[in-house]
DNA sequence: CCTGGCATCATTTTT
DNA sequence: TGATGCCAGG
């Protein structure tokens, strides 16, 4: 049955028992090496439930389940359970949450919700917008969580002013999400985390609940889901982790590359497989990629080997502007579009941030060709979602502050805020939420009698509502009535601009009762909030919507990060340039940050089969105005300096750049080129590359000027 | 209380 | 450039 495994991939799926680590280069069958590997799992005996497949997204836990019903047929009774660490933490915390002092119904708070409460919690202790912003405080709070970091001990570690605040507001964040009875993305984790410390009982349910662990993107994982998977494996031992060090690019998330570089210390009697032979790429294209990574400096050393020959060479192209780089891009697609051989999902653009898509999408409008723009959680940003998720939060959560605020007055119904005001400081007075005290007499005096009597209607609205939910009523029917109830079709039309938008609007409307409606009739016993974390956890109906955009005959245009795990004969890897490919963030961060982000570059090329094109733009808009650009570092990386005569004349050039500083980017790291590699020489005059393993090896010290500060780390391992 | 206009501000990646 | 916040007028 794993017929056509090569030797490698045989040893990863013959090694049932004990710890595994797989270390899986990009393209070497990886997603199959694990189906099998489950599915022998199954035909040895073991019972599909007893194994916990943990991955990183939901499409790859989509994925995976597929696969492994495709290699074991539909006759199982139970079917392994695959699920991601948010989704599986929910599980497990919806039966154990109580012994952590939290309602076992407790709300999932995403990003924006967690950004209102901020903002809420801002305003409250009266910290004024320009001394800290609510992004700001998530953002150090983020930081505290993912190190574990208490509230009460946030401002002990807080070193700035910023952080002093960041970290009294901390306190009262924390302390608000507990009252609320809702929890943060970062909480599921360390929640988890928190209850297998606390509660041995609780553990060792959740423990042996599996006989066998598996799990995906090893190099993913953060500290506190790494002591998850310590804490549910270290019963059983059956510990697979699958994972490839050099496609690490969540660090900024908290994920450590640490987990996966040493495995085999945490499990010393781990088998460590390798696989190399990668299937996916030309020969070409995978010499690029491992010579750009090779100038990591912590990894596995791996190199991937071809099973491809043949096929275009990579080109390098550079243009003028975004613009023209769009339309070089857009054009060379149409080009290739005209062969029968390729149609519009063979091709992909690559890209680092939200803003660089703009100009691919209006040329390929202009072009009419047809796209995806995956990803960028639009979707869920969109006001008239955000509202109806908000009502539909409210009726099942009485609790949730958050969504309380967004809707007591969408539409307009007569609660401004100065009764907002006026109810949040009575809340905050008794200790109880907004929806309690609007049933308070007290309060409720205080108002003025109009706005006494819309607060009233309001929570009589929804009161109903939740009881015609609680009947068990079609969540599709109460919806739909609710929408018709808050007229909330007319206050689109009202507040739209042109009636395009209005539509627009009401369609999204319509999609998110069409995915309630899909999720109630598959489910067994629909139930609201399920519904609702769903949504929060990207684990809905819409997420198949978005599978079926990729399966759609369409160009994918992406990030660098969505693209992990795709492939696609043709791929565009944009904007190559200092400060967005090693993005200025990243470059001004001292430490691994520019591995991180030279990793993302790994991912992108490797995601390429047939095709690879790296372009970069001379100067590109930023804030409205035209700014030079540097082509990126990894540009020469990738080249290598032996295979090009163009790479090969900057390399030469460079003695001459440390005399830099004419060009005022403001940072003593800038190259200051004046020659980039020229298009023309990348792509047609490259000399055959029998040299490439040589050229590997040695980046000529010259090429970056000496003593600039990133430090050149890259040296690699012989 | 609501709206629209003006100013200001900040620019990464996402479960 | 685009998104958001604040203020003044209705």
């Amino acid at each position: 049955m794993d017929d056509g495994l090569n030797a490698e991939q045989r040893s990863a799926v013959n090694t049932l028992a004990g710890p595994l680590l797989v270390l899986a280069g990009a393209g070497t069958g990886k997603t199959r090496v694990v189906t099998v590997r489950i599915a022998k799992l199954i035909r040895q005996g073991i019972q599909p439930d007893r194994i916990l497949a943990v991955t990183f997204t939901n499409k790859a836990a989509a994925e995976m389940k597929e696969r492994v019903g495709a290699q074991l047929g539909k006759r199982l009774k139970s079917m392994p359970v695959v699920s991601t660490f948010h989704s599986h933490c929910v599980r497990v915390l919806r039966c154990h949450i109580r012994k952590l002092g939290y309602p076992e119904k407790f709300a999932i708070y995403d990003r924006g919700d967690q950004e209102s409460l901020a903002r809420g919690v801002l305003r409250e202790i009266r910290v004024p917008g320009e001394m800290l912003k609510p992004s700001d405080l998530l953002f150090h709070i983020g930081n505290w969580k993912t190190k574990c970091i208490r509230p009460q001990d946030a401002e002990a570690v807080a070193e700035t002013d910023k952080e002093h605040l960041a970290a009294i507001a901390y306190r009262r964040y924390q302390a608000k999400l507990k009252t609320l009875g809702a929890v943060d993305f970062d909480d599921l984790l360390l929640l988890t985390e928190q209850l297998f410390t606390e509660s041995q009982e609780a553990l060792r349910e959740e423990a042996n609940r599996f006989d066998h662990l598996l799990i995906d993107e090893y190099q993913d994982t953060n500290g506190s889901q790494y002591r998850i998977v310590k804490a549910l494996a270290s019963g059983h031992r059956n510990l697979c982790v699958v994972g490839d060090d050099d496609q690490s690019i969540y660090g900024w998330r908290g994920a450590e590359v640490q987990h996966i570089l040493r495995f085999a210390r945490d499990w010393p009697d781990a088998t460590v497989v390798r696989l190399e032979q990668n299937y996916r790429s030309t020969a070409e294209i995978l010499e690029m990629s491992n010579r750009l990574i090779a100038f990591n400096k912590t990894r596995h050393p791996k190199v991937l080997k071809p099973s491809r020959s043949g096929g275009p060479k990579p080109r390098v192209e550079q243009f003028k502007t975004e613009t023209e780089e769009a339309e070089g891009v857009v054009a060379d697609i149409q080009r290739l579009l005209l062969s029968p051989d390729w149609e519009p999902r063979d091709f992909a653009i690559l890209f680092r941030t939200n803003e660089q898509p703009r100009a691919f999408e209006t040329e390929l409008r202009k072009v009419k060709l047809p796209y995806v723009l995956i990803g960028g959680m639009s979707f869920f940003d969109r006001r008239e979602v955000r509202d109806l998720l908000a009502y539909l939060k409210l009726l099942a959560s009485p609790d949730d502050e958050v969504a309380a605020r967004r809707i007591i007055n969408t539409p307009p119904r007569g609660i401004g805020n100065k009764t907002i005001e006026q109810l949040t400081s009575a809340a905050v007075q008794e200790g109880i939420s907004l929806w309690e005290v609007m049933h308070r007499p007290g309060p409720m005096q205080a108002l003025a009698p109009v706005a006494r009597q819309a607060v009233t209607s309001f929570c009589e609205l929804i009161k109903s509502f939740r009881a015609r939910v609680e009947g068990g009523e079609s969540l599709v029917d109460i919806t739909r009535s609710l929408l018709t109830a808050i007229k909330y079709e007319d206050d689109l039309t009202r507040t739209c601009a042109d009636e395009n938008e209005t539509q627009a609007r009401w369609a999204a409307v319509e999609e998110v009762v069409n995915a309630l409606g899909a999720y109630e009739s598959k489910a067994r016993k629909p139930d609201l909030r399920k519904f609702i974390d769903d949504v929060a956890l990207g684990d809905s109906e819409f997420d198949n919507e978005k599978d079926k955009q990729l399966k759609k005959n369409a160009i994918a245009l992406m990030t660098m990060h969505s693209a992990k795990g795709l492939e696609f004969p043709h791929v565009y890897v944009v904007g190559l340039e200092e400060g967005l490919l090693p993005h200025h963030r990243s470059v001004e961060a001292d430490g691994d940050a520019i591995d991180e982000e030279r990793r993302l570059c790994y991912v992108g090329v490797t995601r390429a089969e047939e095709r690879l094109t790296l372009t970069m733009a001379l100067t590109r808009m930023k804030w409205g105005k035209p700014r030079e650009t540097i082509p990126s570092r990894f540009l020469f990386e990738l080249i290598g300096q032996a295979d090009n005569p163009h790479a090969r004349s900057a390399a030469h050039a460079a003695p001459a750049r440390p005399a830099q500083g004419r060009r005022k980017t403001g940072r003593a790291t800038s190259t200051t080129r004046t020659s980039p590699p020229k298009k023309t020489a990348a792509k047609k005059a490259a000399p055959k590359k029998n040299v490439a393993k040589k050229s590997t090896s040695t980046r000529p010290a010259s090429q970056r000027p000496a003593g600039t500060p990133p430090p050149r780390k890259g040296q690699r391992k012989p």
